[in-house]
DNA sequence: GGTTATGTTATTTC
DNA sequence: AGAAATAACATAAC
């Protein structure tokens, strides 16, 4: 379920829920849910990253929804229900996820600005931060969530091929423009993405990323494993260039 | 039954 | 100590 812009439109789903008592919840950890949250008002929502905030009366509930979280609004998923509100007209059901109870402020606990799907992000500090491991690869660069909040396999995938990059590429070999445009195409497929998902039509967009052929040069498309994650990439050898010392473009 | 996958964190190893 | 590899967890589909 989860890069950033599909959390983004799960708060938008949630959003017609603000202002509702929570009558009862259920869930793992049933006790402190209860003890927690019943009869608090849901009164914000934010998202950052691949997380999201049900903000209540007098404390936040953070939901990660990992690798196989799933979420139903008004509805149920025949699986273990981990956290499950029922507000006054309304239910939020989590599956899979992983969920816990702040009290801070999140101003004190998230910077904005490295959220890709927020306004406040900013390209010039992901660019610095980039460039201070000049040995990485870019592949792994740009699933760091200290650097692009919310970007995931799938938007990573997709940017490096549009921007014909190569994802072995060194970062500190990338030039600086080359690499802002990157940064901006992770944004703005996000931004993409969300539309795509307010549609509905999601699945076809992707260029790359679980696709079998190269649509610009009709090629079969690597797929591989790769990095320190070693997170599959989509790529294609003729049309994304590959960054490495002595490489001259 | 094995493999794979939109992710992160804890533990182990070097 | 700290970086880097490995395991762990969650779950459905092929």
């Amino acid at each position: 379920m989860p890069e950033g812009p599909e959390m983004v439109f799960l708060k938008e789903q949630v959003e017609p829920l603000i202002g509702q008592v929570v009558v009862q919840a259920q869930g793992s950890d049933v006790e402190l849910l209860l003890d927690t949250l019943k009869g608090q008002r849901l009164t914000s929502l934010s998202t950052f990253g691949k997380e999201i905030f049900l903000g209540f009366t007098d404390c936040t509930i953070r939901i990660h929804l990992g690798f196989f979280g799933k979420y139903a609004i008004n509805g149920v998923v025949n699986r273990a229900l981990q956290l499950g509100l029922e507000l006054e007209e309304g239910t939020i059901n989590f599956y899979a996820c992983k969920y816990r109870v702040l009290r801070e402020p999140l101003d004190e606990l998230y910077d904005w600005s490295t959220d890709i799907m927020n306004p406040l992000f900013d390209t010039d500090q992901a660019l610095s931060k980039l460039y201070r491991k000049p040995d990485q690869l870019i592949c792994d660069a740009l699933l760091d969530q200290s650097i692009v909040a919310g970007v995931g396999n799938g938007i990573k995938n997709e940017a490096l091929f549009r921007q014909r990059i190569h994802p072995e590429s060194l970062v500190g070999e990338i030039p600086e423009l080359v690499l802002r445009k990157l940064v901006d195409e992770c944004v703005r497929i996000s931004f993409d993405y969300l539309e795509w998902l307010r549609e509905r039509t999601e699945a076809s967009h992707w260029q790359a990323y679980m696709r079998k052929q190269c649509p610009r040069d009709h090629i079969p498309l690597r797929k591989e494993n790769i990095g320190r994650a070693g997170r599959p990439c989509y790529f294609c050898d003729k049309c994304q260039r590959l960054y490495l010392p002595g490489n001259i473009w």
